[in-house]
DNA sequence: GCCAACGTTGGC
DNA sequence: GCCAACGTTGGC
């Protein structure tokens, strides 16, 4: 099994969002980058865990955990002219982005990107990299069972 | 296939 | 709001 981490704008679609969702499980739409699309069309596999992190926040963290809950499929915010994530190059016979749907598994107690980069045993996440811009990261097992522990430790 | 211009990301 | 870092685009 593969460990993930997966960025949100949590004003756009918090993990708070995530737990409301219909079956706690929503399709993550909105990718538009090779790297991140191949994660989800070639690597990630039905119950892959994922932490959900929360970009341009204040502060920035990690915020819960979730689960890959289906294959890849396209992605069909790209064909819808009235999306914000519509891309006229992507058409249903070459539909181009892809996406997995994922399901809440649990919150953390925050973590904020501050502590993170504090663990010397995380000092190697993508997400730390200057100038990491990449959506979704693949996480080691070993990092992902520590960020579970620092997120255990207090009560939400 | 190069690369300048441009747009986006995301911490601060 | 700033801006460094990065990805994409498109002319050549």
């Amino acid at each position: 099994m593969n460990h993930w981490l997966m960025k949100t704008e949590p004003d756009v679609f918090s993990i708070d969002d995530l737990k409301k969702s219909k079956d706690q499980t929503t399709s993550w739409e909105g990718v538009r980058n090779y790297q991140a699309r191949n994660f989800m069309m070639k690597e990630m596999k039905v119950g892959d865990k994922v932490l959900i992190y929360h970009s341009n926040a204040n502060p920035p963290g990690i915020a819960g955990v979730a689960q890959v809950s289906s294959e890849s499929y396209p992605d069909k915010t790209a064909l819808d002219k009235k999306s914000e994530y519509f891309d006229p190059k992507a058409t249903k016979e070459n539909p181009r982005w892809f996406l997995v749907d994922v399901k809440f598994v649990k919150k953390l107690s925050f973590i904020p990107l501050e502590s993170i980069k504090q663990e010397g045993q995380l000092k190697n996440m993508m997400i730390l990299r200057k100038g990491s811009r990449l959506s979704i990261t693949p996480v080691s097992k070993e990092e992902f069972e520590h960020i579970c522990q620092l997120g255990s430790l207090t009560k939400i």
